[in-house]
DNA sequence: TGCTGCCATTAGCTTATGTTAAAGCGGACG
DNA sequence: CGTCCGCTTTAACATAAGCTAATGGCAGCA
């Protein structure tokens, strides 16, 4: 799963994910790196690439940047239903269901690569590595937000922050973005506490705790992990669910 | 897609529900009815179906009963994390992912059909129809996943209550089981806590409030609203992501 | 150089929701 | 017929988290 030219081409978070997903066999990447370099596009930060209510018939592969899923309610409170990371799908198959029901923002300057929906539906007949692969990519989504609702139902505040950043930290090392014990954590504490479903102010006091349990350095839009265990544990983390071993 | 021999055999809750996600022909309606006969099985209430980490290697589809999907943490605090209503899918396309994430109980005595993996990628082969249907049904449950976490996250206890009963209801109406106003909620008051996030002691006391302002009646196991539109309003709920309107 | 605006932080106070405990209530069952 | 048990309901009290508002820091920009 070399790329063309040079490694570490426009694909390589992407290609990385998907084969973690199902190892690729060369021709399957090169089939979907093919598709990539076909509809690439780039973004702003702060940018809709789609909004609650639209008609899809796309389907979107992220190559860089940080994006969000999020919903608004009538009166302005917004909840971020994920993140979405770079190597990640952004409505894988949502075509199907013909328009979408949250909204996808940018958070970060974003590339990424659009397949129309004639040519994916192509391209997962004609390899069915990669349809399931796909279909993983759903199925994966759905388990963290599942993980999610147990994050906001059930786990108090130090608790919740604590298992977000898990979730981030191992949902980015997979596709090379883990710097020793840092990744960035390229959003504001707003966007953290529409994803944690807390007041801004009260995410700010939780993060103050982390910080003064040494759990966590957050500077400059960097997160850093002191003990990755004392976080774990501190968040009642349970990795099954991203199922990062199939990962290799 | 009436069933063979009298009307509203077994499978007719998912009949109904699968027409509304793709038109069945008689043959597709015909094939899937098939399959389920082919692999009936009741359950008691209270029984695991499945418990997290455990191997999938099967699709199944509630005929009648209500189960649901939940996941526990180390100290026993316990979210639900979605319910399972006739003519819903436990657990489509898990299998790619090999284990589950997630505990599926039942609520109530359940009828289902247990459709093994090869069977059923035979069966999605032969008919493309099908295979989108049971795609939508995965999509369908993701979308009502991210209702969740808004509601989770972002909704008051009064709201939050409200909102399940009006999703509920609407998801029993095109399977047909809503009888006028009412519909059956055959599961404790425990259960709608864990659902919704909040403690028993707020859960009943949020139902006492809902109950003064005439919005809902709760006995027996059977919930009455007396006035849908209000209790919507009351709950925020903007009903686009449960895709109704492709139905019929 | 001094605005302006976004973001992080802190303070003081309010309130929704949790906790613990006990009491009522009806059905199942010996 | 009485007892047990699971479920609902109520009460009294404790606390985590929300709200409003002000402050500080920093970067962009006129």
């Amino acid at each position: 799963m070399r790329s063309h030219g040079t490694d570490g081409g426009v694909a390589q978070a992407v290609l990385r994910r998907f084969n973690a997903l199902r190892p690729l066999s060369e021709e399957d990447a090169a089939a979907l790196e093919h598709a990539i370099l076909e509809g690439l596009l780039r973004a702003g930060p702060g940018e809709d690439l789609i909004a609650e209510g639209d008609p899809v018939d796309s389907v979107r592969l992220v190559l860089s940047g940080w994006l969000f899923r999020h919903k608004t309610l009538e009166d302005g409170r917004r909840q971020i239903v994920n993140f979405i990371l770079p190597g990640e799908t952004c409505d894988s198959h949502a075509y199907l269901l013909s328009s979408i029901d949250h909204s996808i923002t940018t958070a970060t300057p974003v590339a990424y690569a659009e397949i129309k929906r004639a040519r994916f539906e192509q391209l997962m007949a004609a390899n069915s590595t990669l349809a399931e692969a796909f279909m993983c990519e759903t199925l994966l989504n759905s388990a963290i937000q599942r993980e999610w609702i147990v994050n906001l139902g059930r786990r108090a505040a130090f608790e919740r922050v604590a298992h977000l950043f898990c979730e981030i930290f191992e949902r980015l090392r997979p596709v090379g973005l883990v710097d020793g014990n840092s990744c960035a954590l390229p959003v504001t504490q707003t966007d953290l506490a529409d994803a944690t479903g807390l007041s801004v102010v009260h995410l700010n006091r939780t993060i103050q705790e982390l910080r003064a349990c040494g759990l966590i350095v957050l500077k400059d839009r960097t997160l850093t992990i002191g003990d990755l265990e004392a976080l774990k544990n501190a968040a009642m983390y349970s990795p099954g669910y991203l199922r990062l071993y199939q990962a290799k």
